[in-house]
DNA sequence: CTGTTAGCGCATTCAT
DNA sequence: ATGAATGCGCTAACAG
């Protein structure tokens, strides 16, 4: 980045404001001064630093993602999305784990804004994060994407969990099971709790024809987390016979537990996951699970942001509809079960 | 962003410049007055503009890391790696999928540079590398991440991958297996020929007791690309009993061949991937893999990325070894194979 | 349509 | 140890 546009005006012989205009595609520039100042720019092979553009509109066409932890494929296939589409429209996107740590992401955040960020999109946030609620209240663009603060004045981009948990619930009560468990994440994750919830309400829809349900609470989000709760459900009597895990990673979980205890999947368990990960496509059986269009996700939340960015204006708010994929790991419910083994 | 160094100087009564030092913890600035700037800064709340600083001093501590793509669960642990290793220096990292297209590549290069990115990590790069090679001659901090351009005078980041290939051939011979396959990615894909010349070198030392072995080349390096693969490798004969492929997700599309063929792993066929993503983890039985340390390749290749940005100094090259994790779908081969169902 | 004049917010000489 | 002056490379009024 050696050569300015001060030099460029020299050898078209204009000011630096004209080579500015036909930097910005201003209207204002005549045809042929156009040209000829192009010609310098490719003669010069001049590329416009835009670090001192940046200084003065205040706008770096730089974005940041916030995620717990890249490495997770749901967040990985959003930052896909999310990648794809600030490219499309201009943007380079910065990406951060945050972890858990709240201390550690307003840290993060702070930074990002004195290094210019336009925007953030935030892949985590507690139900009243005060982090979003500050940045909301100092206008500083922002998406949440997948979590919700409902006080916070922000775009957001949702997924109906609640209609997801129903989902689930409706399906395997098609398969005849009534009695039925359900795997949810530790402590107050909001998602998930919404996820139960659709699911109970959509069981006590159907509660006339004796619906039983026990909801267990995993002591993780991970597969060593599904596992545990996997063999605390196979433990209980009556054992039920089909098992909703409020993402995919403890639903493998319970898979591994039902191997260990040579219980077979689905023929005398079924097990439903959520998110549809590609991880839920190499189980054995594949596992079926309430897919959530990550990647779509990633996309529409860069595209609010970058609305706000560009024309201001009110907040958007878009939720999404999950979609039950069925695959191998569910099955109607055999009153009568065959001897294993 | 409202409040400015020139408003902490007046609010100190000191210079601009006194609080600039201040700022960059220069040494020539007495205790006292120090201490002065610093309780104006908190008084009124300073926080620098990193872009007004970068125009200046030509660095954004921005890195960008350019991948085929973040979905790939390969390409999302190194992202977690350099990531994590990059934010405990103090930099941001700008995260960018670049697919197979070499234009689309050089056009982020572009302007990556042109925000100020102060150095770059390749996770993709042909061997001969033209953008590579370009931004060597110019000396532009980069580090070439997974894959090698020879004639480009840059850091490096490898795995030894004809280390990773013996490895697997050596496994595979311990276990008895005499007619062995491997299956490569398609094209140039230089880190695959590693592999299948390291998996070659080995079985050739051994090849005294007659050993055999075939070479599939699959049309792509997904697991709908193993599927196939392992369809034609199935049909082969004599069928092979053991089966190497050069990453998990061809590994894993070879196991989904095997089972619509009623193929029993690894008793009647031991399969062996590369790579040893969370995929191989939840496949069943557990795939049998050569691992690469992909958060530590990622994490060394900011350290050496930020080393050259303080520094200059030399190009380092690290080389770091692959490990095989024996899990499920290797076994000891069986001449007497008991008749199967 | 084009040129002149000011900055954006900070770092960095060079004096003192 | 501190201050005054200058400029990083560009955009944005405001004239003309």
């Amino acid at each position: 980045m050696r050569v300015t546009i001060y030099d460029v005006a020299r050898e078209a012989n204009v000011s630096l404001a004209t080579v500015s205009r036909v930097l910005n595609n201003s209207p204002h520039v005549r045809e042929s001064t156009r040209r000829r100042v192009q010609e310098a720019i490719d003669k010069l092979g001049f590329e416009p630093n835009l670090v001192a553009s940046a200084l003065m509109t205040k706008r770096t066409r730089l974005v940041a993602l916030l995620v717990p932890d890249i490495s997770n494929p749901f967040y990985a296939e959003v930052a896909r999305g999310v990648e794809d589409a600030a490219a499309e429209l201009g943007y380079n996107c910065v990406i951060c784990n945050v972890g858990g740590d709240t201390a550690k992401q307003a840290e993060y955040v702070n930074v990002l804004r004195r290094k210019g960020i336009d925007g953030m999109i935030f892949g985590t946030a507690n139900y009243d994060d005060k982090l979003v609620l500050d940045l909301s209240r100092g206008s500083y663009p922002l998406t949440l994407m997948a979590r919700d603060v409902p006080a916070a004045e922000v775009n957001r981009v949702l997924v109906d969990d609640g209609a997801g948990g129903a989902m689930a619930a409706r399906h395997l009560l098609e398969l005849g099971h009534r009695r039925l468990a359900m795997v949810t994440e530790p402590g107050g994750i909001h998602s998930s709790q919404e996820r139960a919830r659709g699911f109970r309400e959509a069981l006590d829809e159907a509660a006339r024809d004796g619906v039983e349900a026990v909801y267990l609470e995993a002591e993780g989000s991970d597969i060593a987390a599904g596992l545990a709760a996997g063999r605390r459900l196979l433990d209980m009597t009556p054992r039920p016979t089909a098992v909703f895990a409020a993402n995919d990673l403890l639903a493998i979980g319970i898979l591994q537990a039902a191997r260990e205890a040579d219980t077979r999947v689905p023929d005398d368990l079924s097990v439903v996951g959520f998110d549809g990960t590609v991880m839920a496509d190499v189980t054995q059986p594949p596992l079926t699970t309430i897919v959530q269009p990550m990647r779509d996700m990633g996309k529409a939340a860069v595209r609010l942001l970058v609305e706000t960015l560009q024309n201001g204006g009110e907040h958007q708010r878009i939720v999404m509809s999950p979609e039950l994929r069925v695959a191998g790991t569910t099955a109607a419910y055999r009153p009568a079960r065959p001897a294993a083994n």
